[in-house]
DNA sequence: AGAGGCATTGCAAACGTTTGTGTAAAGTGC
DNA sequence: GCACTTTACACAAACGTTTGCAATGCCTCT
């Protein structure tokens, strides 16, 4: 009675009969086949749609399933319901290392909205890389996209406009065009850190590592500027080293600087560009905090990692990753959002007499 | 001509007449009713498959695609097909951070074989979060399976077992169990750091944060004891300070060694647990490397960042990803598989006297 | 006892692809 | 001009699900 082998109609190029023999994964069919329901009552017991079966059939299916070893083929589910529940975090490889506790908060919010998270690297600023990642969940059914920081290259960012699929970027902003994002007041975060320096009565202050080539690093800049100009100091052009927000580039503006900079204090345009100004001042002879302070910013881990510790103007990435995942679940708020900052105290800011 | 309106049966819930009309996203169909065609040979042009159609087919074709902004359902492709062409990394977000060297590896070689990486988080030791990690991977139609350093419950190996997907675990390896893993000699990492210290004259070498719950720290406290048998050194107990790798663990066996340890040497079981041991043994006193030489296993890039840089036994952590997937594309090899490690010289050793 | 209601289940369409088979029309050789 | 091959395409099945609808049987009410 069980095993019965009425099976349908016959594939011409694959004979279906005795789907247990290889390896071929099982499916609702052949829960169907060996509980003796049809596939539809499958369905709908392994997906407990309780009212629609009764206990005996459900216990039949669920023991058959567990015989079978069925895991259930979600994509296969997704093309008829037309939904998902993935959402895809694409993160360019960048060597600054706060993608982490962004991740962390994704994962977190979207665990609490029943969300799967995949996470998807997109390289460097390599637009092949990136429109790469951006097919391969575009292709698939996500629910929505997350772009960590990543800088999209004009011809990526038609594409993903043009998929439907709702994005949201984390940790950059936007000036010319019009997308949602979230991130810090980059601008605040140039203007407190400057703050910061000058209410310690540093006046010759140095701006190292960031990247002005985007709105996040312009913004800084110029907020930096406001304080300094609130102040009324004037800005020597060498104060402001730029670069690309790494290690190296901290460590070249360092040296740009050099053994007699003048410069009391200096704010590093990321964690690591600052621990690179770090190293490379010490190397030229200063002690820090001594002869010079050094305030981070964005205050990951590696703050505390180093002698003396930084202190930083710390960004919540946490509470970014969280509000991405809320913003596209409960849409229709404004597209753009600012996380909060604050200033941690460490070790590596004194006041300048 | 072009726009006949022959369009199938109907469905009987779904109109599927005009489907352009709101944003749901174009299909093969749609390509095909717009350009004429039917839907196979649709496919076929899309898929390139030349000899299957005609030039001024395949121009009508690609240009009905182009205006629609097409893009493909892979999910639905690789449903028919029966196989798909993304590999997952499921990484275990814990502190220790070599996970990207590995997976710039993965990426790399994906790449090279026309595959496409997707990443997860599996949370700590959180056996739920790995259940879900693995669950969502093995529900859609992946290729195979890579998991780097993520010591899976028993539970879900077994999950991961039954899923018939290929995987191959990377930097960790197992004795109770028989599954393919690729990473390093962690018998040799242990020993080859402990002649390395030993060769420069140290006799009283600590071992600090490593993990002997799991087979990888277990291989590395025994090569270290195996060398210091050599050496006709009998270990003390409190030498050996086990942990979990962690920039903690390095602290808090630091603070145990205390001011007067008697050591002149100590290994840090990781890069971080590293750190926190430089870190901590210069709050009890100790100048590095003058009074302490400190050596580190892993050789990632905070090795360089702290002063001074750290000396390693160095992974080759994009290797292992390398390998991971060539394992995975030219199955039948042996599973177990073994990366070379190297020293590093940096600024942390000294001879002692 | 017949009508109506409800619980339980089967049936079949549909999701968006790929691909084997069938078949006209066009091309080739004699 | 006929047989034969080739070219270019359409047709339809199949992948593994979900779900609206229909069908069956039983229970309850009058």
């Amino acid at each position: 009675m069980l095993f019965q082998t009425i099976n349908g109609k016959m594939g011409l190029n694959k004979k279906n009969g005795e789907s247990e023999v290889a390896g071929m994964a099982a499916t609702i069919k052949d829960i169907a086949k060996l509980a003796g329901v049809s596939p539809g009552t499958v369905s709908r017991v392994l997906a407990n749609k309780t009212g629609f079966f009764s206990e005996p059939t459900g216990e039949k299916v669920r023991a058959a399933a567990a015989e079978l070893g069925y895991q259930k083929n979600t994509a296969a589910a997704e093309l008829v319901t037309q939904q998902s529940n993935v959402v895809a975090a694409i993160v360019n490889s960048t060597k600054t290392n706060f993608a982490s506790p962004i991740i962390e908060g994704i994962q977190a919010e979207a665990h609490r909205h029943d969300l799967n998270v995949i996470i998807l690297y997109a390289g460097d600023d390599d637009s092949e890389q990136q429109r790469r990642a951006l097919t391969t969940v575009i292709e698939r059914p996500v629910r929505s996209i997350l772009l960590l920081s990543v800088d999209l290259a004009a011809e990526n960012l038609a594409l993903l406009q043009n998929s439907r699929i709702p994005f949201c970027f984390l940790s950059i902003s936007f000036d010319e065009i019009q997308v949602p994002y979230i991130t810090s007041d980059d601008w605040q975060v140039g203007y407190q850190a400057t703050q910061t320096l000058l209410k310690l009565g540093h006046q010759n202050i140095g701006l190292a590592g960031v990247d002005s080539d985007f709105h996040t690093g312009r913004q800084r800049v110029a907020g930096y500027r406001q304080a300094m100009q609130e102040a009324g100091i004037t800005i020597q052009p060498k104060w402001i080293q730029l670069g690309n927000y790494s290690y190296d580039a901290g460590q070249t503006a360092m040296q740009a600087y050099g053994a007699d900079s003048g410069l009391t204090a200096i704010i590093g345009g990321s964690d690591m560009a600052a621990v690179g100004v770090l190293n490379a001042a010490r190397n030229l002879g200063y002690r820090v905090p001594t002869d010079l302070s050094i305030l981070a910013i964005d205050g990951t881990e590696i703050c505390e990692l180093v002698q003396p510790a930084l202190s930083s103007i710390s960004q919540n990435f946490y509470e970014m990753g969280v509000a991405g995942v809320q913003q596209l679940c409960a849409p229709g708020e404004l597209p753009q959002k600012i996380t909060p900052i604050k200033l941690v105290e460490r070790d590596s800011l004194q006041r300048n007499s």
